[in-house]
DNA sequence: CTGAAAGCGCTTACAG
DNA sequence: CTGAAAGCGCTTACAG
């Protein structure tokens, strides 16, 4: 017993170790740090002091096997090193922080299998809830997995075929608010460039942009819609393609940050100017678009609050209350900035 | 007991229910999934089966509490949503994730408190190890903990009072490669726009930036130092002290991306055109800054390679491997883009 | 080689 | 109100 006691300044110290420097039981000890029990003061100054001296901290796998539960979230993201999700993750970490609830971050690089992961990992209550953020939407097999998982709450990209709590931003009234703008600015040649076909998303903002154009009635002679992937790979593809085209598209909505760095990427080397000799509006706006050249109008999603909402209903949802499976809608700004003008007759 | 297995499907599978469906003790099985036993073929098939059929997965938090590892490193970033950090976590989830490691992205928004937190939960075991990016390393509470911490690489910002295992980047020879480019372009009234004084990353680039004036004798006629943060709001704040400055420095060499982000942020503002007015070059080279107005020449921090050989090293620690508890120094690049271009007279 | 049992450090239903 | 004890689901030293 003096053994565990002398060196206990080498081993982290148990609530053993406090429950015997202060004369009381594990059982009260722990009931007090948990806020379930009423003590005289002087008894919690024991406890207090015992606690400091001793430097105790709960071990954290301890706590989380006995309460089946790890005080946890995770939150599943394709890609941290774009910013966009880099950014989201902030927000959320800020939330979590503020309901002192951890985050860890589970980084998916779009691959299924590790989603499919992070759920088998929920599900031994590694975390009490994910967030998920993904582009896989459309696999049968995540769905059927996301179908009977509890806490989970989709955010920043819808999965329409399940009725799941979410948050996400408005798409379908982005890609409406961008291409309205390049209307407005004069074009009638319009190309889309997509993510996914067919995920949420894209199909909405695809929508939008759809919207816009049925609205312009016969102003917009031609439209090509490229989809792809998320990626600056698929910008710089589709750039190609468009300047390929003959009537060449004037005016682009870019589905994506990632897809308009593609393609001003591959503007840039052709020495395609944006603004003059092409038109682009981008989605996400997530970079420092008002340094670019030009300044690249965008339509910027809500980030902060879509992950503050997303956490939120993950704690409706860990504290038992009832909440609707219904994804909700943020909404989008269009930040107009130089890169559309009128076309060059 | 018949209770227990007829709701096993319910009930996450525990190693005692494929013990039981397989006829064998959960001393043996465990010994199997640790691959500290042989098995006959069928025993092994029989084991295999019953795991797939019961989706068995292990229990992580008993098991770290019985291990008293938990097969998890941190990455303590200052700041997530920085595009740098980002690509940092990127990496290092990359490389961790090969070794089977898991990964949590502990952000500590620069706060010494949450820093602290993050190495007591190493203590604790929640980590096996912390990747240490601090801008704090002049902070002595935080150097008197991590003397005494173990498993601790410091990554991306040295600390030079303490003898601790790391990477980062070789901000001396940045700085003066950087500076040197400034030189010779012509300008002789420079301005070194920087992080924390006293913290080693900022004392580097500044070693870096004085060798280079030194190199240069006479040449140069008048230097600026603004120290303060590596945040955009600090390259605003100084962008705006530069332009007040009698006679007005001609070049800027910016100690990171964001105080880079800030001071053309204001320069935007005010007018001033980089490369034709004012020259800069920045440090870090983690955005899109060849699509920059005009494109950011900048000094490159080899960011795969920081979280590649951070993880290396942390897996030599944790495998019990004697390292050098000293920080090693990749090679930086100077990436010449279009802002920095000679005086006009 | 295999199994029964102790132990990791907590929480909490159950008795007193 | 408080404590002894069981239990969370693993791993592994110790016996057979």
């Amino acid at each position: 017993m003096n053994d565990r006691r002398n060196d206990s300044h080498r081993r982290n110290a148990t609530l053993r170790d406090v429950a015997e420097a202060c004369g009381l039981s594990v059982a009260t000890v722990s009931r007090y740090l948990n806020h379930s029990i009423k003590l005289p003061t002087a008894t919690i100054d024991r406890i207090d002091q015992a606690i400091a001296a001793l430097r105790y901290q709960p071990n954290p796998h301890a706590r989380s096997l006995s309460l089946g539960r790890s005080e946890t979230i995770g939150l599943v993201v394709p890609d941290i090193a774009n910013p966009f999700f880099g950014q989201l993750a902030a927000a959320v970490d800020q939330a979590a922080s503020r309901f002192n609830l951890g985050l860890v971050l589970c980084p998916s690089l779009g691959e299924t299998g590790r989603e499919l992961d992070y759920l088998a990992r929920l599900s031994r209550r590694q975390f009490d809830g994910l967030l998920f953020a993904t582009g896989n939407g459309d696999n049968p097999e995540l769905l059927d997995r996301l179908r009977d998982t509890a806490n989970v709450v989709i955010l920043a990209d819808a999965i329409d075929a399940l009725p799941l709590p979410g948050v996400v931003a408005d798409s379908e009234q982005g890609g409406y608010l961008g291409t309205r703008h390049l209307i407005e600015a004069g074009h009638s040649r319009l190309a889309f460039v997509g993510g996914p076909e067919q995920i949420a998303s894209n199909r909405h903002r695809m929508a939008g942009f759809r919207r816009a154009i049925a609205e312009a009635g016969t102003r917009v002679t031609r439209i090509v819609a490229l989809h792809g992937a998320y990626t600056i790979d698929h910008g710089e593809t589709a750039a190609r393609q468009i300047l390929d085209f003959d009537p060449r598209p004037t005016a682009i909505f870019a589905a994506s940050d990632q897809i308009a760095l593609g393609l001003l990427t591959h503007f840039k080397q052709e020495g395609i100017k944006v603004g003059r000799d092409i038109s682009v509006v981008t989605f996400d706006d997530a970079g420092p678009h008002h340094l670019f050249d030009p300044p690249l109008t965008a339509i910027r999603q809500p980030i902060r609050d879509l992950g503050h909402r997303a956490v939120a209903l993950m704690r409706e949802i860990i504290n038992g209350n009832d909440i609707d499976r219904i994804t909700e809608t943020l909404p989008i700004e269009l930040i107009i900035r130089e890169s559309v003008k009128p076309p060059r007759s």
